[in-house]
DNA sequence: AATAATGATGTTATCGTTACCGTTATCGTT
DNA sequence: AACGATAACGGTAACGATAACATCATTATT
């Protein structure tokens, strides 16, 4: 005879009470039809030998896993981590266990191996919460094999064929550009996140409208491609100042790089807000202690995550009828600080 | 006949080969038992029938999942996103998938149902990285089942009973001050974190080790307790300051109440690092741009994720006999830039 | 008293895959 | 020509759990 694995199964505490795996099967599954008696020592047993029921085994016999997979990019950044915080919380309120694969670089062309990956897990549905590059989407969604889950695309373009959800960004942008040229701003320019990100030209077409909306020519105002980091900030925004040094207000696609705008500013005795006006986007936590504190664009980024999920269990669960596609765009709002008077 | 879900099995890629079931997963394995001639077929009807094996009958019969689960809180810190990027990305290095469970609050007090979950997943291993708190991690450890995979505790306590993975909170706390008595501070004051965090208390001894090193009373120190948020680090100061205005320097737990200090020295005149010096802990990617550029202590998170996911694929890969336990440290590093002189 | 309804349990088949062992065909060797 | 070695494949029994039905008592109903 083999030695036994130490793992009980439904199998040993059927033996141990004396009674079929049907009965222990009912007992987990809390069915009434159970004489109170055997019940109990059913669960006198479990208890002492400490079973936990497979979910592998429950899974393959209900063709239900209970599963749903994550696709991500850069964790490390605030807004994909937010993202997933969301994600992760609804998955825990509402039972459903969560998967989280990590491309390794933003731009990974072949998403066919995680996709699968995940469809070979057997999850129910999928989210994918990757930032939208050049056409990253589009590849993963011609890639999609036909037998994938319902999969929901989150911070990407919409898309007719599928579920998106994503944050208003060129609302966001415009409402901020709105505000500088109602105080007055005549020269507004704008540093962009790196051009292959969606988010980045979306927030840049935000500029660009306010700016025609009020009869400029955004072809006559400067901007700057930055890599969302600091240091590409501060950098951007020299350039800018240094082709033209009348700029009396920017825009800048998230709060970081802006704090490299005012790093520079600081340095080169450029006064904030008076001679400069800056927003943000993201509303970092830190963004009302920078000096000045920042002027920004938040965008509910958890409750993004909360949302895709929400959507997606409802279209797991809901009749297969409902399977319509809709596109969701979440609001953002500005937030006036002090670099903007 | 019932009607077919649209998911092919092995069956049905047997049945349409005319091969047995044996012989289709001897190819999806690539074993070299099988005639070319008989592999493409098999291959191709994969193709065809767009076939995925179901991990979760793989696992069941192998008696291995492949999957570590991972139990975290507060994703939306910056530094549990980081070391859960580093988990990640190990585990798709090694081909293991990663289960995610998020504690709803960092001070659960039960953690058994997140375990047995994961346990019921069959996991073959568990990190736990949610922050210690009070005594959650001994709690933690004295609720494990006897039938606990592998799990290995990160940021946490050392404990001879299991493998833990740390910083080295009170060493980097150690040098910081260090360096300021070096420079010749004489009043060194410390904004702790909530005092609940191991995290917080150990970043205090070492405060305190430093100062009594060089023969001052800790006790005649002033300290305060914040919690983590750039408010709560400008309202802690603030209360200092008014109990010692000679205070010249301070060594604050993390980088965000830091930059609530800074906040407070820039709106009440205070000279940094002329009259006072402030170093934090974290290194935040925006420390360089803090006005001025934050002086700081760096520690490695996200190498603490992939050493965790390391040495737990070891445990569970290598021979029974290599389950002897053993403690990780991770050193931390002083970097200095504006706030100190 | 006969029948039906209920309650508590056991039997069997099944989920999709692999391990284990057995079978057949082919080929070179002596 | 008989033999064994190898290659290529098939049959069956697991893995751990549940669904669906079957089987009994026991109790309620007419």
């Amino acid at each position: 005879m083999r030695i036994k694995s130490n793992k009980p199964t439904i199998k040993d505490i059927a033996a141990m009470c004396n009674v079929s795996t049907q009965t222990v099967s009912r007992v987990i599954n809390k069915r009434h039809d159970v004489a109170p008696e055997t019940r109990n020592s059913v669960e006198k047993a479990i208890a002492q030998m400490n079973y936990h029921p497979s979910m592998l085994a429950r899974s393959l016999v209900k063709q239900r896993s209970n599963t749903i997979g994550v696709i991500l990019a850069g964790l490390n950044f605030l807004g994909v981590s937010q993202t997933l915080n969301g994600i992760a919380g609804e998955c825990e309120n509402s039972g459903y266990t969560l998967v989280v694969k990590e491309l390794p670089t933003f731009d990974t062309p072949n998403f066919l191996p995680v996709i699968e990956s995940l469809i070979m897990h057997q999850v129910e549905g999928i989210i994918f919460a990757a930032p939208e590059l050049n056409d990253n989407v589009n590849k993963a969604q011609a890639q999609l094999p036909p037998s994938c889950p319902p999969i929901i695309f989150v911070k990407c373009h919409p898309n007719p064929s599928y579920t998106t959800i994503s944050i208003d960004n060129r609302g966001g942008a415009y409402n901020a550009v709105k505000y500088l040229i109602s105080i007055g701003r005549k020269n507004i320019a704008h540093i962009t996140g790196p051009l292959e990100w969606l988010e980045s030209r979306q927030r840049k077409a935000g500029w660009e409208d306010a700016l025609k909306e009020a009869g400029r020519d955004p072809q006559l105002h400067y901007w700057k491609e930055g890599q969302w980091s600091s240091s590409s900030g501060e950098a951007a925004f020299a350039e800018l100042i240094k082709k033209d040094p009348g700029i009396d207000a920017v825009f800048v696609s998230n709060d970081q790089m802006a704090l490299g705008v005012l790093h520079y500013a600081h340095t080169h005795n450029i006064n904030v807000p008076k001679d400069l006006a800056v927003i943000g986007f993201d509303d970092l936590s830190e963004a009302p202690f920078f000096t000045p504190p920042l002027s920004t664009t938040t965008h509910p980024l958890r409750e993004l995550g909360s949302i895709a999920v929400h959507t997606l269990l409802k279209q797991i669960e809901g009749t297969n009828s409902e399977s319509a596609h809709f596109e969701v765009i979440l609001p953002t709002q500005l937030i006036l600080r002090g670099t903007t008077p």
